[in-house]
Formats: structure tokens, sequence, C-alpha cells
DNA sequence: TATGAGATCAACT
DNA sequence: GTTGATCTCATAC
């Protein structure tokens, strides 16, 4: 029986945390599925939004870890990040891929696709299919509605560059599951 | 298969 | 006023 990740977990780097959570099951309120592809960021990263410090929106990324840090991306979608180490080191695994496992059906009202590749595979769409938005910032993860379980066997983690971003952008911080078919985009 | 516009909000110049 | 940790749809190849 897989077991709910505890607290600690997130207590440490992201560089650690980030291929850990490859494999881990993700779910919220009871919807959900396993985890394929995160990418990390951290404050002293160009990238990242604590990079140039403390602001109302990315307040919780400066909080204690094992938060859920929720931001609205572009106007439009939601994105899901779980904060790491610890507090004020303003670093956060982004949650970019879910493998569907569980509330297919509800899943799939919420995004209005059939087409179960297309549920979860990019930040924007699993936040929407799984019902995430910016009420749920700065929620524990150890608690319900949301529910971590760790990966119950080895796996091999691919490692790439990060997607949609303009600074920083050589750092090998995308991490996935190899192979997947529900990765936002093939690892090469 | 590939590229481009539009949606629409917060932070930054 | 511009840019961005995105996605969808339309149009072009």
């Amino acid at each position: 029986m897989p077991r709910p990740l505890p607290s600690k977990f997130f207590a440490r780097s992201v560089h650690e945390v980030a291929p850990d959570l490859i494999g881990a099951t993700l779910l919220f309120k009871g919807v959900g599925g396993v985890i394929v592809e995160v990418e990390a960021y951290h404050h002293t990263d160009q990238a990242a939004h604590s990079y140039r410090g403390r602001t109302e929106r990315n307040a919780v990324m400066f909080g204690p870890p094992g938060k859920a840090y929720v931001y609205r991306s572009y106007g439009v979608h939601w994105c899901l990040n779980f904060v790491c180490e610890r507090e004020g080191s303003a670093s956060a695994v982004l949650i970019r891929a879910l493998e569907p496992a569980r509330g297919l059906a509800a899943m799939r009202r919420r995004r209005g696709v059939k087409n179960e590749r297309l549920l979860c595979s990019g930040p924007g769409r699993l936040c929407q299919a799984l019902g995430i938005s910016g009420a749920h910032n700065g929620l524990a993860l150890d608690r319900s509605p949301f529910k971590l379980l760790a990966r119950t066997t080895k796996l091999k983690v691919a490692v790439g560059s990060r997607i949609g971003i303009s600074k920083a952008t050589k750092h090998p911080w995308r991490y996935g599951l190899a192979g997947s078919r529900y990765l936002s985009k093939p690892f090469r």
C-alpha cells in the first residue's frame, strides 16, 4: 500500500524533492493521478517568481514548506507549485503533468475534452482538471483536500531544460517519467 | 505539422 | 505599455 508523503518530505532542496515527486500520486478531493513531470524553481534563479523578492502574489513561496502555491498564468490559467526547503528560502516545484488515474469523469467534465492524454498534460490543464484555483493558494499538502502518496516502485527519472521561460533556460531543472505518454512535451 | 492570435491579470520598466 | 513558469483555436504548409 502507498503511504502518504510526510510534510518533512518537502523540507529539502528543490533539486532533491523535484525528482522524488515523479511517480508520486497527487489527489485533490479524490481526483488526480501520478505525477509524471515537474520543474524546480529557486529564489536565486532568474526564472523564478521569487527572484525579485516577496510580493503579494508569491508570498506563500516565502513561507514554510509543504504548502501549495497557486498563481494565475497569462491571465487565464492556474498553476500549482509545492513549496520546498525552509521558511524564507522561497523555492518551489511546479507540477506540470499527471497521468490521470482517479476521477476521470470529473476531469473530463471540467476540461471539456475526451482525450485522456490532454486532461492533465500541462500545468494549466491539470489545475483545471482537478478544480484547483487561487482559492487554494497556501493550503497544506498533507491535509484534505490534498492527498499525496509516495511512489511504490523505483523508476527512471529523465532530466531536461525547463519549458516556457526566457531566462535561465539552460538549467536542467525539468524532471519527468521517461517515455510517459502524459508529458506536456517529450524529453530528448 | 507548424506558426500565430487572443484571452486577460499581476508585476515590472 | 510590455512581458510572462499557458492553452486553444484558426489558418497555413
